[in-house]
DNA sequence: ACAGAAGCTTA
DNA sequence: GTAAGCTTCTGTT
């Protein structure tokens, strides 16, 4: 080897498994032989010969090899026993082509390298040296970081599943040390995956800032006293020794006894006749053509040739231990029938019905071909007019707006697509961009109408009363739109149509779930277009072509699956509930996103650091007790602590075998006079706080608005509920005083007051109005205490002087009725047994009997219809109810008893926050609402007319069934004002 | 990277 | 016993 010439050096092993589980499973045609593992190897390796030069790697190599794993028996078992030890063997189908991929490898004519006692990663660390000496560059084709630690100015790494190179700039990026810091950073971090240990609560970021200041391992062993943070320096200097370890044990050997030098590496031109028989062999067809081309063979002349399919127990593939189990189907074996082919094709959309089926036929066919080439994209302001001209014709508009982000109040606008019949959609781009963005909005593509002009021109069509806009998820539209100054109306939103259809019935409501279950057609993805996860991109940066097919097909199909449910509506008698709880609610809860809430970041500030020194107390106190710095976190190192080692009673195990260590378990033990359990239940308390709330809440603050702008979906859940998320405000914490300190960080502006306003007992009102109890209605009239007037009447106690224990356990029936009661859940939630739990309901239902007649009327009603109504008309759907397993079907009913009372009591909020805001307009009032939570309203207003808001928020509250339903229950709202939510509720 | 389990927060 | 969403750990990369 010489200066100039290049060595690839592939990590085969590494390589196996990262192909095994990126790719989609592939099995052989004849035989149902697993291969996807060798198709990635063998493609990934015929590209690298190809064309390196056009990949990221830039460079065709003149020195090639491909390393193995031997065995997971290595010097460092030797070192360390535990090393690697928790491995489990490989998947099955994954055993066979271990051996496959040698054998590819020699039908590249490549050397194929491993050596007993040492890993892959020796061998790769002695050639690299090897090279390096030589004079020679060297790329290392693999993207473990234990390999990271090699890189250099000669020596790069290549990740062939990313395209994406790996040096010295690249490695800081990722680790914040360069390369030949990495060792350090190992040892002090650990491998859980490996077994390198590391020291305890060191992770990469904290390992990084640790070297930075003491330069290298051995500076800051030698130092560590000078640690600030007591529990850092702490850790560090009882595991000294651990971080020593790890270091031998991630040091990469660059002395391994090589049979093979340098030379033996050179490549050699393909033999193209031998890596088609392999190939064809194998199946590959478009890769053996692909060879063929290029290698100047004829396929023909070639016949498949025989390879070798080893069973588990005979191949040495690395991490099989003995214990493996053989695989059951050694592929090759003529005996076995051949497998099923493995890429599943779309299954056809499911119904339930014969005539569901029939209706479903024949809209199909009707249906024209989806055709995503046949959109166009409006690149200049006469094609737009004339668009325009066509959305006026018609009167309806299917939209999307394509943007940045999932975050409306932070999403940019790229483009729009808008459909008008189906098949005849288009696509508006606005800001697509070529990558070379600068600060000055440089980088714009060519041909885009300018986001001013294409709105100024379409704003009169998206706020004609005339023309219906059809949107799918309304809602991140109306926010987009207008904070461009667009108030879309009217419209339709395919999404809630569908959700007011079909709550329960399984599949979301998203508009691939709703393609594929009403057209029967699987749209493009957004992962395909941008990528997803880290290596995602803007819709910005996609090119507009691409976006014109897919942002085309997404208002296509908005505009086809309206068509096809609408009219459903009516067939169903579900017009008004669309009309009234659903549609109106979408304007008003935008407008509740994107006014926000304030949260004051400094009080979050001081509570995580309050939260963080008590829990490192509680930390100290259990390592104290543990002998060991255990995992807290862990529940698994936590069960094996608590019920192993400590020898602590009961302990049930959860459905994975683990041993449960959940709070309440906790606290029975706590309660048996166990301290332990008690400081690992107030350490998760302190630890939830700290990571759920003051640490998460400051990062979803909008640099912008400087609120806290969540999330409502309205179609999330089965109930007619909504959920709250980024962040979820309706579970902060309330219970506990710890807790409750964080509600006093939502505050009101200067000047302003928050209001809160509560139905109490709503669902328990509802259930006294549908069951018609008499004593339950006469008691919410008198406004008495209805927990101690339950209990008064099933125990024969006076309300006067009630023992709390007894109006305990009548609260607990009253919820459990709520919930679907059972005696196993009663008996749970009061710590009794299950014959004292049944027992009390027996009671329970002697004295109202209304209610069993309730719960048993309810569940025939399900099983009849397969699904249960609110008061309100809400239809929610359980197609389970009939199933014949016991448990599930108990499930449904209990879930159907509960939907109508909380699915009524979601009506009724609904139908305040419908009509609130015209109530505070009418009385004058600027009072704005900001959250929901499912019970509870909150509002800002100026301090001046606190006094005014509260009865005319009152009287909505509690008046919102009328005039659709007149309850025989009075319902009743609590409201308070104050600076915080904590002192407001 | 990502999925699932466990655990915890709310109404 | 109902309905949700988020974080951490774990186990496959």
């Amino acid at each position: 080897m010489k200066k100039g010439d290049h060595l690839f050096l592939v990590d085969g092993s590494g390589y196996i498994f990262r192909a095994y589980h990126a790719l989609p499973p592939l099995n052989r045609k004849s035989d149902g032989l697993p291969t996807s593992a060798v198709l990635g190897f063998c493609n990934m390796v015929w590209k690298l010969m190809q064309d390196a030069r056009n990949t990221s790697v830039g460079i065709a190599p003149t020195h090639f090899a491909v390393i193995f794993d031997y065995s997971s028996k290595t010097f460092r078992s030797d070192l360390y026993p535990e090393y690697k030890a928790n491995r489990s063997a490989p998947p099955e189908d994954l055993i066979p082509q271990f051996g496959l991929i040698r054998q590819a490898t020699v039908a590249f004519n490549l050397p194929c390298i491993e050596m007993e006692g040492f890993e892959a990663d020796d061998i790769i660390a002695t050639y690299c040296r090897l090279a390096c000496e030589a004079g020679g560059d060297t790329t290392i084709v693999s993207s473990d970081k234990d390999l990271m630690q090699l890189v250099g100015p000669t020596v790069r790494m290549y990740d062939p599943m990313k395209d994406r190179r790996i040096s010295i700039p690249e490695v800081i990026e990722k680790w914040g040390v360069p390369p030949e810091k990495m060792i350090d950073l190992q040892a002090l971090t650990g491998d859980s995956i490996d077994n390198v240990p590391g020291v305890p609560g060191i992770g990469p970021k904290t390992a990084a800032q640790l070297l930075e200041q003491f330069g290298d391992l051995d500076g800051l062993l030698a130092r560590a006293s000078e640690i600030k943070q007591d529990k850092r320096r702490e850790s560090i200097i009882a595991n000294a020794d651990k971080a020593r370890i790890s270091r031998e044990l991630v040091t990469l050997k660059n002395d391994v006894p090589l049979k093979e030098g340098l030379d033996d590496l050179i490549l050699h031109a393909a033999d193209g006749p031998k890596l088609i028989g392999f190939l064809k062999t194998m199946e590959f067809t478009t890769l053996t053509r692909r060879v063929a081309e290029a290698t100047g063979t004829d396929i023909g002349d070639v016949q498949a040739a025989p390879v070798t399919i080893e069973r588990a127990d005979t191949a040495h593939g690395p991490d099989v231990g003995a214990g493996a189990p053989p695989a059951a189907a050694a592929a090759g074996d003529a005996a076995k029938p051949a497998q099923p082919p493995v890429r599943a094709e779309d299954t056809p959309p499911q119904g339930d019905t014969p005539s569901l089926l029939s209706a479903l036929r024949l809209e199909k066919a009707a249906a024209l071909k989806i055709d995503p080439s046949a959109y166009t994209a409006i690149r200049d302001a006469a094609a737009l007019k004339a668009w325009i001209a066509e959305v006026n014709e018609a009167g309806i508009l299917a939209l999307e707006a394509e943007t940045t982000s999932s975050d409306p109040m932070k999403a940019e606008l790229i483009g729009l697509s808008m459909a008008v019949a189906p098949g005849r959609a288009v696509y508006l781009p606005l800001a697509h961009k070529n990558g070379n963005g600068d600060l000055l909005g440089g980088g714009l593509l060519a041909d885009q109408v300018p986001v001013r002009e294409a709105l100024a021109l379409l704003k009169p069509v998206l706020e004609d009363r005339a023309v219906l806009k059809i949107v799918q998820d309304m809602k991140y539209d109306i926010v987009v739109m207008s904070r461009h100054g667009i108030e879309v109306a009217p419209f339709d939103d395919t999404m809630l149509i569908s959700y007011v259809l079909d709550a329960g019935t399984s599949g979301g409501h998203d508009l691939a779930s709703l393609s594929e279950k009403w057209l029967g057609h699987a749209p493009a993805s957004k992962k395909e277009l941008a990528g997803s996860g880290k290596s995602a991109v803007g819709f910005d940066q996609v090119d507009i072509e691409r976006a014109t097919a897919y942002a085309g097909e997404q208002a296509d199909l908005a505009l086809r699956l309206w068509q096809l449910l609408k009219p459903r509506l009516a067939a169903k008698g579900l017009v008004s509930v669309y009309e009234r709880l659903e549609r109106p609610l979408v304007p008003v809860l935008a407008r509740m996103e994107q006014r926000g809430i304030s949260v004051d970041r400094q009080i979050l500030s001081r509570l995580s650091g309050e939260l963080a020194q008590g829990a490192a107390r509680v930390e100290e106190e259990i390592y104290g007790i543990v002998g060991e710095r255990i995992n807290i976190g862990s529940p698994k190192q936590l069960g094996d602590i608590l019920f192993g080692k400590m020898g602590l009673p009961g302990g049930s195990k959860t459905r994975t075998g683990q041993w449960s260590t959940s709070a309440q378990l906790l606290e029975d033990l706590a309660a048996e006079g166990h301290e332990l359990p008690r400081k690992i239940v107030d350490w998760r308390q302190l630890t939830k706080l700290k990571s759920t709330y003051t640490d998460a809440l400051p990062g979803f603050i909008n640099p912008a608005t400087n609120r806290v702008h969540t999330s409502y979906a309205l179609a999330a859940t089965t109930t007619g509920r909504l959920s709250s998320s980024d962040p979820n405000l309706q579970n902060i914490p309330v219970r506990t005083a710890e807790g409750r300190k964080i509600r006093t960080a939502f505050i009101a502006e200067k000047g302003h007051k928050l209001v809160s306003a509560d139905y109490s007992q709503i669902e328990l009102r509802v259930l006294a109005h549908v069951a018609e109890i008499p004593q339950l209605k006469q008691a919410f009239a008198d406004g008495a205490d209805i927990h101690a007037i339950t209990a008064s009447e099933m125990f024969n106690v006076p309300v006067a002087g009630m023992p709390s224990e007894v109006r305990r356990r009548a609260k607990a029936i009253n919820f459990g009725i709520i919930y679907g009661i059972s005696a196993f859940g009663l008996a749970n939630q009061l710590s009794i047994p299950r014959e004292e739990a049944s027992a009390y309901i027996k009671r329970y239902f002697e004295r109202f009997p209304g209610i069993r007649d309730y719960i048993e009327e309810t569940k025939a009603y399900a099983r009849e219809n397969g699904f249960v109504e609110t008061i309100f008309g809400r239809r929610i759907h359980y197609p389970e109810i009939r199933s014949s397993n016991p448990s599930i079907r108990a499930f449904n009913e209990r879930a159907s008893i509960n939907a109508r009372l909380q699915g009524t009591a979601a009506d009724i909020i609904r139908r305040a926050m419908v009509h609130m805001e015209e109530a505070l307009e009418k009385a004058k009032l600027s009072a704005r609402m900001l959250l929901q939570v499912h019970d509870e309203l909150i509002f800002e207003t100026v301090e001046a007319e606190v006094e005014a808001t509260i009865p005319v928020v009152r009287r909505v509250m509690e008046n919102a069934p009328m005039p659709a339903v007149s309850m025989s229950v009075p319902l009743h709202v609590d409201a308070r004002a104050a600076d915080n939510w904590d002192e407001a509720h």
